[in-house]
DNA sequence: CCGGCACCATGCGAATACTGATAGCCGAGG
DNA sequence: CCTCGGCTATCAGTATTCGCATGGTGCCGG
């Protein structure tokens, strides 16, 4: 297995390059954005460990423009701690996990091991409902095999959809998952971006995928 | 389900309330501890949601009071967090569980269906009666395997008389569970959906299931 | 057997709540 | 400076909820 690990500060990428090397890993460190960029799309990764601070690109560019270009390996980003817009930018980009610093070296193997570990059983990596598909390391979406261009939010909010396929979700449900919002009642943009998926789907000939629940929110057919 | 919280920053209030009724419970809300005391002892709650801080009278005191005076539904103290001693308090005081603010609403949510819940896991996803199938999940109700169109409060309602199959629940109960109204005002909201129901019943080739028992209710067939 | 009464069914309609849809604001990225 | 994603604000259409009024039905005492 073979992790690229960027990260500025030299003396946490060795530590961590070390850490993993002893668990039978196969690492390398950057310690800037451009060269991070470069070896991810030039080198056949299993994994990227991103901080988000990095010098000449950030990790949440560097994340955007790999998954741009078609980057489907899972991405674990680094951030300090309080600094929870990241964590969402980071998601939002297109990364898998976060992380936030200081971690204890054994939750990042935890993490790396669960992102890494060929899905055991019942949990894919591509969801699928009915004509649907999702990638997900990719992060990318597919209707009856062709491509179907969702921005960020929309991907997190029809992977949740998926994810209960069958079920009604409510929209407080979905509040919390998809956008982290908890005391927020004032709020439309769920009904918005089922609007926006719906449009999407239907473009695709697979409209009324999504069935309103009134009263309670939303469901998706199997 | 009928459930009192008691909470006084309205938008956190009103944002619990809106979520539980959307998972299909009845709730009311109140912002100071008079209230609470006062409509806790006058209505039959299934679970009162009680925040530590409250205008005229404290969390921990209503509930001692409640307590003193009967009250035997499960009640959860909301509390800021590192304010560790008022958990003790809480307990102290009478309370069944509590939960630090801020939460996210599903935790809530899974504390509330674990306080309601009399008997464990014991509740099937799927309830039947005759040729209806309730699935609570999804919040579909079928009849001979074909899909039957409620509303949410007719859903409320079904689910309540089959629940209670067999059994003659009278109307009192059914306002107390499926609405939050006291049967006093004089309303005959229960009859208009008992009607709608046996109409909808009807089309679908299942008239008499809900029979009248004259000076009680009603009773659904099995 | 019959009248009266309490109870129940049902149609109608107003008020309300919920949803879908669109337009526009804002900030980030290029 | 333009574009795009994310979001807010708003409005109209419609389903839902519920009160009211009318008429029906079963039950009881006489």
């Amino acid at each position: 297995m073979r992790i690229l690990i960027a990260e500025d500060e030299k003396k946490i990428a060795e530590f961590i390059r070390r850490g993993l090397k002893e668990e039978g890993y196969a690492a390398d460190a950057v310690h800037n954005g451009p060269d991070a960029l470069r070896l991810a799309e030039e080198n056949p990764y299993d994994l990227l460990l991103l901080d988000v601070m990095l010098p000449g690109l950030d990790g949440v560019e560097v994340c955007r423009r790999l998954r741009g270009g078609g980057f489907s390996a899972p991405i674990m980003m680094l951030t300090a701690r309080d600094r929870v817009e990241d964590k969402v930018k980071g998601l939002d980009s297109g990364a898998n996990d976060y992380l936030t610093k200081p971690f204890a070296f054994e939750e990042l193997l935890a993490r790396v091991r669960a992102l890494l570990r060929p899905r055991p059983a019942g949990e894919a990596a591509v969801l699928k409902a009915g004509r649907l598909e999702l990638d997900l390391p990719a992060h990318k979406a597919r209707l009856d095999g062709k491509p179907l261009e969702l921005s960020a939010k929309e991907f997190s909010l029809l992977e949740y959809l998926v994810r209960n396929k069958g079920r009604a979700v409510t929209r407080t449900m979905i509040a919390e998952h998809v956008w982290d919002i908890n005391f927020d009642s004032g709020t439309n943009v769920i009904d918005v971006y089922i609007n926006y998926l719906r449009r999407k789907l239907e473009k695709g000939g697979a409209g009324g995928m999504i069935a309103t629940v009134r009263g309670k929110g939303y469901r998706l057919s199997e």
